[in-house]
DNA sequence: ACCTGAACACCGTTCAAGT
DNA sequence: ACCTGAACACCGTTCAAGT
């Protein structure tokens, strides 16, 4: 007899376990022995299906990635509404699954997943008229957003002992201890918020770039991924900006 | 004689020598044992100045963000403006030490400092005339975004391996192997793309708050912190928003 | 009051040994 | 090819003991 018998582990149980440990018990209860536990095998085992610790959770994160739906790209939509869906999409997925975003908080590394969701919006985004350099940057500022608002939640950061808020240290918080029981609709409507004001103001630098296109010299599409950067001059010195008066 | 002899530790000098190890070793670097070596002292005796190793975690945390300059808050400066310079010097504050940030990204928690930042921005923007349902969800994604932003380098996150962006699989990030060349002008160029787009969309939804207020029924500054979401139903069914067509 | 060494129950990872 | 137990160099934390 050879042997039909298959093997007690396999890459996506694993990923599985580990995705419900880091989910239930945190970042810090993914250790090599107790996820070898939950899958009944000793913690060597793993090191056939992963070469370190570190591969397994990019492993992990990747998934998590995977659920993020890119299919409104290329869709034909207006690149204001896609990049919405895909923001409200992306926050889901990592949001479902707050304790892994700081592992993937730190780029897209080698994972096919990421790089997809990468490639996804910056095609958009070109396609759609932006330069090269400002799709870029616009590709890592939604980034920052959504990635941001699915680390930690807002409201629940507060404590909710109402004696912590003493008014002669800190005199607006009075109410903060009540943010934790609505620790859902905070989050939400801060992203939501943050969401609609971010394609707003993207819509408007879009607005006059078209206009100094119709005008002035047609820089049109070409131009490297990093650009250059508009009108403002330096970090130092208020721009005029176009806020307030 | 007494004993004129000062000890061998105190506070200040293991949270610094711990953020100077965060910062050039990495989170993981940082154990009892290698910073009580830094400090030329066995691991226990951290312990008799700090309960936990959590409890340092959160020094170090609030001592960068102690970093941070709320001057600008009730300055007497427009809101947009005293916004957009607070969130210059978060991120400056946070992008410095870019290893501890999700530490500091899971909530205020008892932190004092971090306590003190929360009161200044809700209490600028509630004195600006913003209902505290909003200024809440301000606070809430300014920190999304500023975090988000410091948190790990966009553009450091795509590997400099060019052979990595195989066009037939990610056909718009031929020129992504460049990134990290330029790593800092692209973060700084997302970050203050974002602030001016964000401050912008903000500032539109203020004045159409002022408008409502003068003709509707005056809310002013009344109500929870927590507040009501405004004319958006649900998640679900793209809302018609303010942008696009 | 503050520091120490020894000890406890853990880590990630390697490796020779089994089937 | 895949799994195992034993081992290595680590962890955070406790505690009795020293001064």
């Amino acid at each position: 007899m050879p042997r039909p018998r298959t093997p007690l582990l396999n890459r996506e149980r694993i990923v599985a376990a580990a995705l419900r440990l880091v989910d239930e018990e945190g970042l810090a209860a993914l250790s090599t022995r107790r996820l070898a536990g939950e899958l009944s095998v000793s913690g060597p085992s793993l090191y056939n299906h992963f070469a370190t610790k570190d591969d397994l959770l990019d492993a992990v994160v990747d998934g998590v990635i995977g659920e993020v739906d890119l299919s409104m790209f290329g869709a034909g939509a207006p690149w204001p509404e896609a990049l919405r869906d895909w923001a409200r999409s992306y926050r889901a997925a990592l949001a479902a699954h707050p304790n892994i975003v700081p592992v993937l908080a730190q780029g897209p590394g080698r994972r096919p997943n990421a790089l997809r969701l990468a490639d996804a919006v910056f095609g958009c985004l070109v396609e759609a008229g932006w330069p090269r350099g400002q799709a870029t940057r616009i590709g890592a500022l939604m980034r920052y957003f959504v990635t941001g608002s699915a680390l930690a939640s807002f409201a629940a950061g507060f404590p909710e002992d109402a004696g912590l808020y003493d008014a002669a240290d800190y005199p607006h918080l009075g109410e903060a201890h009540r943010l934790a029981e609505h620790r859902a609709a905070v989050d939400e409507g801060a992203f939501e918020t943050g969401l609609e004001a971010l394609l707003d103001g993207l819509v408007l630098r879009f607005e006059r770039l078209k206009e100094a296109g119709h005008q002035g010299s047609q820089a049109g599409n070409q131009g490297s991924p990093v650009g250059h950067q508009g009108s403002r001059a330096t970090n130092a010195g208020r721009s005029s900006g176009s806020t307030g008066s």
